[in-house]
DNA sequence: TGTCGATTTCTTGTCGACAAATAAAATACA
DNA sequence: TGTATTTTATTTGTCGACAAGAAATCGACA
């Protein structure tokens, strides 16, 4: 365990205990540092971060309004699973979000949406030209997550979140050990679709992204059908 | 206050009281026992159910999740106002969830779905019988979210039953004072939804579903522009 | 040796109390 | 009388401790 605590004074400010613990422990269990069925230990995350368990519960409470952990009652709590199963139903839900929330980018989008937009894509071809996979992942969410902030749907926007969050972590446990790279086709894919977008083009926005979204789905179960370690995520 | 606590022992089962307090807060902010800007107290709370103030803590928690309460940090918290500016995604979201859900339903549905669906239109239908608006409310929104079980996509039924949430709130909001009446017709198109489900016929899912949620926010709508009291509501 | 039951242990859920942060009230000052 | 500043009060966030529940361990008995 590394101690990067080098403040004397170990005085946080009032709320923002819970905030730190939820944003670590929501980005370890995106980023598979925290892999599916592992064990949350209370007292072990309140020693470690050197505070209640209060405060450290009421982190714990929010992860498992998302899904991110399941809690047994009076038992363990733990990382909770990836839906092997049920993928279908995944992948329903996210080309649908893609496509709806590309519409509405297309229809709701202000000036400025389109400078982060924009913004979002160059960081997302420089990781591809990079070949850094984690890197294009987190960059691709972030892409189509600003997309969706344009299209200022607050519904939308959080399903869709959700959706790209449990996708980040579908996509890292296999980028991790394959270390393979997504084409540059992606890319080209985003272009067009922010043209489309800024020309206010709502059915060809609303074509580019199925188009894209089914792609990217075929991807995933490219993946998925080649290995069959399934069993690793119980 | 009332106080209905008449065992001896007041000793609850070790995890049933946030379940109950949970439960019940939801159940009043929906019905509108606490309207949208109700002061949420924690003390009071705590000694109207008898129990500390952290397992109220936690059930708050979760409904700030769901966004049913608002919390300002080292302020009050209190019940979240309806968003009437931005009512149109409210109706977007709603509409292409009662399509998603009703179309997955004619695909993924089985025989025992039918039963409780039907059961639940028999309690609608009963509901419209008796000119009992708030129990059409509930029953209506008992009845889709039966479909939405139906075609079996979580990440669908989740978004859905907050949708059906928010328009309980905003529906109770009217009919309490108005005493409005839903239509016969929404009766006989919930009989075909059904049908065309048995039947498993997809695009003809699709399209009555398109056309009864049009057919409620149309009827939203029109109770919205008759009467310009939105104040009341923050 | 194997099975059932009691005991121990370990984790969670709950409690009462204290401290920080903010709002309200009271006081000082022009 | 009006405004700025200090004081009080109320509410939230956090803490340490205790008790309940369930798994694990141990022991009795056949």
């Amino acid at each position: 365990m590394t101690d990067t605590d080098s403040s004397p004074t170990l005085e946080r400010k009032r709320g923002s205990g819970v905030k730190m613990v939820y944003d670590l422990l929501r980005d370890e269990i995106l980023d598979l540092v925290l892999p599916p069925g592992s064990p949350i230990d209370e007292v072990q995350l309140a020693e470690r971060f050197k505070m209640s368990r209060t405060p450290i519960r009421e982190a714990l409470v929010r992860l498992a309004g998302e899904g991110l952990i399941d809690t047994l009652p009076n038992r363990s709590t733990m990382v909770s699973s990836i839906d092997f199963l049920n993928m279908h139903t995944f992948f329903d839900a996210l080309v649908l979000m893609y496509r709806v929330t590309t519409r509405l980018a297309a229809q709701h989008h202000r000036p400025e949406d389109l400078q982060i937009i924009r913004a979002r894509q160059a960081e997302f071809a420089a990781a591809v030209q990079a070949q850094d996979a984690l890197a294009m992942i987190a960059t691709n969410a972030a892409f189509h997550s600003a997309i969706a902030e344009a299209g200022r749907n607050t519904y939308f926007i959080g399903l869709f979140n959700r959706l790209l969050d449990e996708g980040r972590r579908m996509l890292r446990l296999y980028y991790q050990s394959y270390g393979d790279q997504l084409p540059q086709r992606f890319v080209d894919e985003h272009e067009d679709m922010i043209t489309v977008i800024a020309a206010r083009d709502v059915e060809a926005a609303d074509q580019l992204a199925k188009v894209h979204a089914e792609q990217i789905v075929t991807q995933i179960k490219r993946l998925f059908t080649r290995d069959e370690r399934l069993d690793i995520a119980l």
